[in-house]
DNA sequence: AGGCTGTACTG
DNA sequence: CAGTAC
DNA sequence: GCCT
């Protein structure tokens, strides 16, 4: 005879590839909606901290009730490579083996109390049915998480189809395996060559349409994700042409202060940028995140008449190009482009001409460094910069930690600017260090000008709790800089000693670049190198996900809790630098991305 | 129908 | 506050 | 422009 269960709430986590498992499941188990009403709750996790996240997410913030004395917690490194696999979007092999039992000591009879909430491995159940009665559940016992409070119900944001909702479109007479993504293939285009001279909506097109649909590659599983932080984007992809004319449009609508048009755009070329494969149809495309009937519609005008209409008119307007040589000037954007236009300037030349005094301080800069801020910089050249500030910085205080970011970390091969991150594992060491490694810097002329300099994460951020409310701004001043952007110049050349004799004012020819210097302490700097590390859409993704799927707020500084900016720490323990990154990303319940893979714009 | 990352700086 | 940058 |  089959055991009566108490009320169990079914973790959605790691079933979502499933729909049918999982409503089968929630069907057989009888299980309740609201975890509030669940004395249980189950699900295909190993993990605490997975199961704490899934917690979270359904508005209950708990802290661990340790049962024992033994068991490790689980951000141990070895871990890491299990919650690695068990991400989000990228369930782990289907048909997981019930418990290989974590050993916990049965000891942990204390106080069943209410405030406490249990999570336990699916096996428990099956184990269960199987024996008759219900099992001791201990030996399923993942996690157990007392209430610390309820957070704002935080949307149980859905990114795959609910599993009661699957039966919905059976009137078409396609195989349902292929159809996990979308309720069906969106419109494109109200003039697409589908469907413009159409006379109605007869049945054999909607099948056939569907068919289409069925046809396609299935989509890889992680573009099911609309974070582009969950998604492999590689540098290179097989649309890289089309992806030109999008981003062609997306500038365009930048210089013209679009800004949500911008976003729309730079969506749709993340999602694009990461498929694997060469688009074939608007169809198969409009299934990717971010592309709509509109994208659809470009795409089927670059396939069949070779070129986009809206990009060829951006290409072609002589004020937009205007706009744009404008809007590249650093501390130039929409609002000055279009400013100086409307004074009628057309080139650098009338705004040093008409306008030098005018500018700012840093626009002046971006105007007399125009062309040298433009030029790439190679791989070594970024090495060559970077290996100086170490140097530097070692030099001041011996046991600083270094990575390279930005485009150079993703593997570009030249970049825009130089980002370096810096740490040092005593957190004393970091205090009131970026001035005196400026002014060191300085003495020795690598630096021309420093375009900010910026003390907002010192202040919380070498302390990171009790940032809300009111911390005491920086007193003194300059004592906690943690951010410099620069202006670097190699300040030796090959022939400078000669050309100093011929003329003590000769010319340094080396190439101005802009440099920015993090200093991150050594607690927050994982967050710090993932901040600094990824493309922009990869880091808005990143923001967006902690914000909405976990009530975090990320950002390089550290990650807080939204409601009462309560610092949380995803980073403790050993390790250097990298092990730090790959710490937020599993403390996140995101799946490791390697800095390659960040390659949105 | 509303929202779109989030924040510190400069002027 | 608007504008810019990361 | 797309998503919820």
């Amino acid at each position: 005879m089959a055991p009566t269960f108490p009320p169990i709430y079914l973790l959605k986590w790691n079933l979502e590839h499933d729909p049918k498992e999982l409503h089968r499941l929630e069907e057989e188990i009888d299980v309740v909606f609201d975890i509030k009403e669940a004395k249980l709750v189950l699900g295909k996790v190993k993990l605490k901290r997975r199961a704490a996240l899934e917690l979270r997410k359904l508005g209950l913030d708990t802290e661990e009730v340790v049962t024992t004395e033994s068991e490790p917690d689980t951000d141990t490194d070895h871990n890491h490579h299990e919650e690695q696999i068990a991400s989000q979007i990228v369930p782990s092999a289907p048909g997981n083996p019930p418990a290989q039992r974590l050993a916990i000591s049965p000891r942990s009879t204390l106080r069943p109390s209410d405030e406490t909430i249990k999570v336990l491995d699916l096996a428990w159940y099956t184990g269960s049915l199987n024996a008759g009665k219900l099992l001791p559940i201990e030996d399923y016992l993942v996690y157990e998480g007392r209430i610390k409070s309820k957070i704002l119900p935080v949307k149980p944001k859905q990114t795959l189809l609910p599993a009661q909702v699957e039966p919905r479109r059976q009137i078409s007479t396609v195989s349902p395996t292929q159809r996990h993504f979308r309720t069906g293939p969106r419109k494109f285009g109200g003039n697409s060559v589908h469907s413009s001279s159409q006379p109605a909506r007869l049945l054999h097109k909607t099948t056939s349409e569907d068919e289409a649909y069925a046809a396609l590659p299935p989509i890889p599983k992680y573009l099911h994700s609309p974070y582009s932080c969950q998604r492999p984007t590689p540098l290179h992809c097989p649309n890289e042409d089309f992806l030109s004319e999008l981003r062609i449009i997306k500038q365009a609508r930048n210089l013209k202060g679009d800004e949500v048009g911008v976003r729309a755009y730079s969506v749709a070329v993340a999602a694009i940028a990461s498929y694997p494969y060469s688009l074939t149809s608007a169809l198969e495309l409009s299934r990717l995140p971010g592309c709509g009937s509109k994208i659809s519609k470009l795409w089927q005008d670059w396939k069949t008449l070779g070129h986009v209409e809206e990009a060829d008119e951006a290409r072609s307007d002589p004020d937009l190009q205007v706009l744009d040589l404008f809007w590249k000037i650093h501390g130039v954007g929409e609002a000055s482009a279009r400013d100086f236009f409307s004074k009628g300037w057309r080139s650098l030349d009338d705004i040093v001409e008409q306008g030098w005094d005018r500018i700012s301080r840093d626009q002046q800069i971006g105007v007399k460094y125009y062309d040298e801020f433009l030029q790439r910089i190679p791989r070594e050249e970024v090495e060559k910069i970077a290996s100086v500030i170490l140097d530097y910085a070692n030099h001041i205080r011996d046991g600083f930690r270094m990575v390279i970011c930005g485009g150079y970390r993703r593997g570009k091969p030249d970049s825009g600017d130089v980002d370096v991150v810096l740490s040092h594992p005593n957190e004393n060491a970091t205090h009131r260090f970026l001035v005196e490694l400026l002014e060191s810097l300085e003495r020795d002329e690598y630096i021309t000008h420093r375009l900010i300099v910026s003390m907002k994460n010192s202040d919380r951020g070498q302390n990171p709790l009790n940032w809300k409310g009111s911390m005491p701004r920086s007193r003194g001043g300059f004592d906690s800089l943690d951010h410099a952007f620069l202006v670097w110049q190699e300040p030796t050349w090959p022939s400078k000693d000669e050309d100093l004799k011929g003329n003590p004012d000769a010319r340094n020819p080396n190439v101005h670049r802009r440099v920015d210097i993090i200093i991150s302490p050594w607690k927050t700097a994982g967050c710090a190198v993932l901040g600094w590390s990824g493309g922009t859409m990869f880091e808005r993704d990143l923001r967006h996900y902690c914000k909405q799927q976990l009530g975090f707020k990320f950002d390089s500084t550290g990650v807080r809790r939204q409601d009462n900016g309560e610092w949380v720490d995803l980073e403790k323990g050993d390790g250097d630098l990298l092990v730090k990154e790959r710490r937020v990303f599993s403390g996140l319940g995101l799946e490791w991305r390697d800095p390659t893979e960040r390659c949105t714009d």
